[in-house]
DNA sequence: CGACGGGACGC
DNA sequence: CGACGGGACGC
């Protein structure tokens, strides 16, 4: 095949060290270098430009020396606004010359290794020995499925690309720490389940009794992909900033059948940065789990949920199926809007304090506070325009909505039309999340289907 | 939407 | 015997 044996900047190596940038035409190498030479060493920066006009194509290339370094810019620096009056920045790892894909590297891809390890470990001692890098998500042990022996591989999942390139780069060599490579995509019924399935009334769920969750938090196995991992009806959620209740309360709340949420204390009455959520029914909390494990809240903090044991036995194949069914049913009611999913709510919260109402909106979209209206004759700064699909929502909910995301002054539909214009007198600030990625894309498929900025 | 230049490897 | 090197997730 073919060999190369050129400087790295050539090639993408080490892997993972070169950027992808997305500017305005008028951003330049140097505005570049100086916001992003505080990352580490640059090794190269390149402005693609159009051959004849020599005008930027508005794309950009900076090569670092380590992927940790351009992780950690990536991170920073997405989103962000580099020179008075442009639009923020995309930043992304690039993708390998070789790969000859455009398609954007996901942090899905970025933030799981696979390492080695001795078949002693057990998966505490994985998360003991990885943490220096930054907080784990999830770490997990490949074992022979009827002996339970360790295999001597071991995954470990963090929250941001710039720790798993950090554990790669300082880990001690023996472990062999490489990124994982993405777990195959049965697409299968993650998908059908979750797009396309419209039932119309929702199964009884059997009834559960109590909820003798494991006496620690220990009880809980951890992983990706509901449809292979254990689930029940009680979440886990961990961060690392501090939250409080409420926020937690109000972020799960937002999908119907939520029945319990406390935060964990320490015997001093101290946050331990984890809340056990209950809900109503499994479909729920599948749910939730797919929508908020990983989501940024506040922004910068992810999110990691996780099932822990309700007790309940659902490990045969036909449990299995029935979950399935009745994950598809809150499924479609969620989506077929409100009526349905308040049929889901249940009185039977406790250690909950009463939240101001949100009567209308339903979405699985993580909004940050409600925030009032500027004025109607505030100077409109930003302007998103949204596709609606299939029908726009009225236009008391998109107020609702996109206040919480600037100084919103005005929603304007188009008569007749899908599409719609939402006028701010602040920068609307779109989390990462929700300007890539699936959460995008299919967390909402009634409300927004696509956002673009526009500056006009 | 928003993707690949300039210059050079080295027994 | 010990060092080396190997390497993948229940659908």
């Amino acid at each position: 095949m073919e060999e190369y044996n050129r400087p790295s900047s050539y090639l993408d190596d080490p892997p993972n060290s070169r950027l992808f940038l997305v500017t305005s035409k008028s951003i330049t190498e140097d505005i570049i270098r100086e916001r992003f030479c505080p990352f580490g060493e640059i090794q190269d920066i390149w402005v693609v430009k159009d051959k004849q006009t020599k005008e930027s194509k508005g794309v950009s290339f900076v090569k670092f020396a380590k992927s940790s370094q351009a992780c950690n810019a990536m991170e920073e620096m997405h989103g962000k606004c580099v020179a008075e009056g442009t639009k923020p920045i995309k930043v992304f790892i690039a993708q390998s010359r070789s790969s000859g894909s455009h398609r954007d590297v996901e942090d899905e891809e970025l933030t799981r290794i696979f390492v080695m390890i001795p078949k002693t470990f057990t998966e505490d001692d994985l998360k003991e020995t990885f943490k220096t890098y930054g907080d784990i998500e999830y770490a997990i042990i490949i074992k022979n499925k009827s002996t339970g022996e360790s295999k001597g591989l071991g995954y470990v999942r963090y929250h941001k690309p710039s720790q798993a390139a950090k554990a790669i780069e300082n880990c001690d060599k023996t472990f062999r720490a490489i990124l994982a490579e993405p777990r195959t995509k049965n697409a299968s019924v993650d998908n059908d389940y979750f797009s396309n399935q419209r039932s119309d009334h929702a199964g009884n769920e059997p009834g559960l009794s109590v909820y003798p969750f494991g006496a620690e938090s220990s009880s809980y196995t951890a992983g990706e992909g509901w449809n292979s991992e254990m689930i029940t009806r009680c979440l886990m959620v961990s961060s690392r900033m501090p939250v409080v209740q409420e926020q937690i309360y109000s972020l799960f709340d937002l999908i119907p059948g939520m029945e319990y949420c406390e935060m964990q204390r320490d015997q001093y009455g101290f946050s331990k940065g984890q809340a056990m959520i209950r809900y109503s029914n499994l479909g729920s909390a599948v749910y939730a789990r797919e929508k908020l494990n990983g989501f940024e809240y506040p922004p910068g903090n992810r999110l990691s949920v996780t099932f822990i044991d309700d007790g309940e036995d659902r490990t045969s194949p036909v449990g299995k199926m029935a979950m399935q069914l009745v994950a598809a049913q809150m499924m479609s009611m969620v989506w077929n809007g409100p009526s349905g999913a308040q049929l889901m709510k249940t009185s039977a919260g406790y250690a909950t304090p009463s939240m101001p109402q949100k009567p209308r909106v339903q979405t699985d979209v993580v909004l940050p506070s409600h925030k009032k209206l500027a004025s109607s004759d505030s100077v409109v700064k930003e302007r998103l325009f949204v596709i609606f699909n299939p029908t726009p929502l009225p236009v008391d909910i998109l107020e609702d909505v996109f206040c919480r995301f600037g100084s919103l002054v005005e929603v304007y539909l188009v008569p007749g039309r899908n599409v719609g214009y939402i006028k701010s007198c602040s920068l609307i600030h779109l989390k990462r999340s929700l300007t890539r990625g699936r959460e995008l894309t299919d967390a909402s498929p009634r409300l927004v289907k696509r956002l673009s900025d526009m500056t006009h």
